[in-house]
DNA sequence: ATATACACGGATCCCCTATTTCC
DNA sequence: GGAAATAGGGGATCCGTGTA
């Protein structure tokens, strides 16, 4: 039997005593296929290099004879062989131990506690890795496949069977083919409840979205008809239907949005109370779910995706929406947004209402679809780059997938993997004391007129690669032949012998460039070259942080503090250098430089840049940001030092940057955001204050005289953690408290929004007492917007031009008393 | 459990001192 | 007149949210 072949979903199965991978994925013709797979499975044991050839024989027949009985189950190590390799750069004699099962390498690991056997390693890697590392059945590729037809089969007690495929294939030969199309089967779908808490309340509907299929089952408001909605007697019934259609649309996706935490376990709680078989999985099987604190939701055969936590690792930081709700990403996405609707109990909706609640929940599904459709590329680009299955890449965060991408690249260095920190390595990594990180500049607080800003491409990236930063590179005594640099008051050494880790990382940055180049000089957008040049950007930015968690393989304390070490070198050598060439630095922060042109030619300032990309070392590069016609600094809210972290700017084509201020921060009310923008741009466009000083007190007057909408004055602030862990009780707390009195279930992303009213009559001062929620009756707080939020984002603007705005609020409020 | 440090600024917390209240 | 209650100032801390 031959064919093609996509790996889609990757899972493990024991028969005999023995591992064997199980992919589910496609042929060209669309056609489902499971292959069954098995591989070597072994560990290494690193020798202590002191061992005589002698010992080495005889430790290796000592190591052959080892027995295991784990659980009444009988097993052995079944070879042991010798092997020159490299463990973190070191070059080892190692014994490559074999073993029947995977599961067994910890308990063989156990016994090779001899003195002989320095370390050992590559049995923490998990089986499915360990199988795609051996095999290079790599998830989303093309392979030809070749093996036996399990077709009724006895092999692996009848899996054939057992499995709703079209094809059961043992393999036994493959090859990597070209790309072909593959176009995947998705299945969106959503759930609608009276209970936030999961399994609490009933499911009133569930919707369904594949490609040209619709639907939305519900056992509410029986008796009339609806587009789309399909009635079915009880809840029980629902979740039936449910998995029929799941089954019978046979998707490779089923996409949720927060379905991980919401919907999937929702359906399979409600599904245990009515002692219904939830049977999703191509072998009927029941969605399992990981412990831990987040959960994820797997399904044999079927892929379930929580697009949720692929935006947030793939997407997040470039994203302009302030939320990850699904309302929002999609707006951002796909200019689509969730229908109108507002919660409400079903037993509180009335009979005209439902239609709406259908449709609603109709449509969050076919949103989840859409976004999965724009995404798909992405998540393609994702798993390639990682080599890890689709449902992992989906899930895992920057550091994971920087450590599968190292983990899937050691072979070309012959290295052995290092293995997880254990919990005793984890609490001291986190116990260490922190180290100094970027350099900021204080900003000299003013308007200025024609800059320009440089930037560093990749910047800990190519300072991680120039001076060859890494666990495996960190030289233990002095050494002058070696990059070297004080942190923290101690002097660490690396070895200027590239090691494996900066190779990789510098293999992702030119790939990153080569793909980058190539998307950009393909005739029409080739959205799977712009997606992997896209995860190798992501890749290269991460890799910085990853030598500095807790929770890293190739975790370096010394390699990151000295990659933020020499980073603040370079930046403030280059600040240096543009003050000499005539130019005034006005404000630096990290990897970036903004400074005043003083009458040069922006050529001269390309022209310099060039001079200063001659003199800086390794792969280090910057880049021109672009020039400004004006830009902004201010001072902090206390004194007169300049702000840091928070600058506008305005090119020649009047686009403005803003950066830090108030109008991108989520917890000021509209009023402040808008004002605060309106003055920036109308300052930066005018190159004075006049115009915005006259817009200011008209936001001001209006504001007294109770003409701004509630609707602008509403604070939105993330409740972060259970309202009981709080310390400090602030305002949105409060409201939050308010909400849980009231039973408003409190959304997903914590969301709380409130305004503050006048209160009359208070005791006290504080602003939480006079915190109410948005549909509260109440007048808004005159006093505390004026000086609370329209004070603080403007007053620190206009002190720039040497006005005090504290002198326009008050001002203005005895005119309002003069005109009545 | 799941990348890092730096930074701002509001609001509360908490301690101290001064003032007011009460007997 | 003296003790207790209250007010207010100011630094420390908590908290959320940005920049890079």
């Amino acid at each position: 039997m031959k064919t093609s072949f996509i790996p889609i979903d990757y899972d493990y199965f024991d028969w005999q005593g023995k591992n064997y991978i199980i992919m589910i994925g496609r042929d060209d013709k669309g056609k489902r296929i499971c292959v069954i797979d098995t591989c070597d499975i072994y560990l290494w044991a690193i020798l202590n290099s002191k061992i005589k050839e002698l010992k080495i024989k005889e430790l290796q027949e000592k190591i052959e004879k080892i027995k295991l009985d784990i659980k009444g189950r009988k097993t052995r190590v079944e070879k042991v062989e010798l092997h020159d390799k490299n463990f973190l750069g070191e070059k080892v004699k190692a014994f490559k131990v074999y073993a029947t099962n995977y599961k067994d390498l910890h308990d063989i690991a156990d016994k090779l506690g001899m003195k002989e056997i320095e370390k050992r390693r590559g049995y923490d890697l998990g089986f499915v890795t360990h199988n795609i590392l051996e095999k290079k059945i790599i998830p989303l590729n093309w392979y030809e496949i070749e093996g036996k037809l399990l077709n009724n089969s006895e092999d692996f007690g009848g899996i054939d069977m057992a499995y709703d495929v079209d094809l059961c294939i043992k393999l036994e030969k493959s090859k990597q083919i070209e790309e072909k199309n593959f176009k995947p089967k998705i299945l969106a779908y959503d759930i609608e409840c009276d209970e936030f808490k999961i399994g609490e309340g009933e499911i009133l509907m569930i919707s369904l979205v594949g490609e040209n299929f619709k639907k939305v089952i519900t056992w509410k408001e029986q008796g009339k008809k609806y587009p789309n909605v399909e009635m079915v007697k009880d809840e029980a019934e629902l979740i039936e239907k449910f998995v029929e259609y799941v089954r019978k649309n046979s998707p490779d996706f089923l996409v949720g949005y927060f379905s991980d935490g919401f919907d999937l376990p929702y359906i399979k709680a409600r599904s245990e109370k009515h002692q219904i078989k939830l049977s999703l999985g191509l072998d009927d099987s029941q969605p399992t779910f990981s412990r831990g604190i987040m959960l994820t939701g797997k399904i044999k055969g079927i892929v379930h995706i929580d697009l949720l936590k692929f935006i947030r690792t793939a997407y997040s930081q470039y994203m302009q929406s302030e939320t990850l709700s699904l309302n929002e990403v999609a707006k951002e996405f796909i200019g689509d947004e969730k229908k109108d609707f507002k919660f409400k109990h079903s037993s509180k909706i009335n009979e005209d209402e439902w239609e709406k609640y259908f449709e609603y929940n109709l449509h969050d599904s076919i949103l989840t679809y859409g976004l999965f459709e724009k995404m798909w590329p992405d998540i393609v680009g994702f798993t390639k780059v990682m080599q890890e299955p689709v449902f992992d890449v989906s899930r895992n965060g920057m550091s994971k997938n920087v450590e599968s991408y190292i983990i899937h690249n050691l072979e070309k260095y012959n290295e052995i993997p290092e293995k997880r920190p254990t919990h005793e390595e984890i609490s001291e990594r986190k116990q260490k004391e922190k180290y100094e990180g970027a350099f900021v500049l204080e900003p000299i607080p003013g308007l200025y007129e024609d800059l320009a800003m440089f930037d560093f491409a990749s910047s800990y990236g190519s300072v991680v690669v120039s001076y060859n930063l890494s666990k495996s590179t960190l030289l233990e005594k002095p050494s002058k032949d070696s990059y070297s640099i004080e942190i923290s008051s101690k002097k660490v050494y690396f070895s200027k012998k590239i090691g494996f880790v900066p190779e990789i990382l510098k293999e992702i940055i030119n790939k990153r460039k080569l793909f980058k180049k190539e998307f950009k000089e393909s005739e029409k957008e080739d959205v799977i070259k712009r997606a992997r040049s896209n995860a190798y950007k992501l890749l290269a930015n991460a890799y910085y942080g990853y030598q500095g968690f807790f929770g890293a393989r190739y975790y370096s304390y010394e390699a990151a503090a000295a990659t933020a070490a020499f980073a603040r070198k370079s930046i403030k050598e280059v600040i240096e250098k543009i003050n000499k060439g005539g130019y005034k630095t006005i404000y630096s922060d990290t990897d970036s430089i903004s400074f005043l042109l003083n009458g040069k030619t922006e050529s001269e300032t390309l022209k310099f840049l060039e001079n200063l990309n001659k003199n800086l070392p390794g792969i280090m590069e910057l880049e021109l940001e672009g020039f400004f016609k004006r830009g902004l600094w201010i001072t902090t809210r206390a004194g007169t030092a300049g702000a840091k972290k928070k600058y506008a700017l305005i090119d020649k084509k009047g686009k403005v940057k803003i950066r830090g201020f108030e109008t991108v921060r989520r917890d000021w009310c509209k009023l402040a955001r808008t004002t605060q923008n309106k003055i920036i741009r109308l300052i930066l466009e005018h190159g004075s204050e006049e115009k915005s000083m006259e817009y200011a007190k008209e936001i001001i007057k209006k504001l007294k005289s109770r003409e701004i909408p509630k609707e602008d004055l509403i604070i939105r602030t993330q409740l972060k953690k259970p309202i009981s862990e709080y310390k400090s009780i602030s305002p949105h707390v409060i409201a939050a408290k308010k909400m849980q009195e009231q039973k408003i279930p409190i959304d997903q992303i914590g969301l709380i929004e409130y305004y503050i009213a006048e209160t009359p009559g208070a005791k006290t001062k504080l602003i939480r007492d006079k915190v109410k929620l948005p549909d509260e009756k109440g007048e808004y707080n005159i006093e505390y917007y004026l000086n609370n939020q329209i004070l603080p984002a403007i007053e620190n603007i206009f002190q720039v031009f040497g006005i005090n705005a504290k002198e326009l609020v008050d001002g203005k409020k005895q005119m309002t008393l003069g005109e009545f």
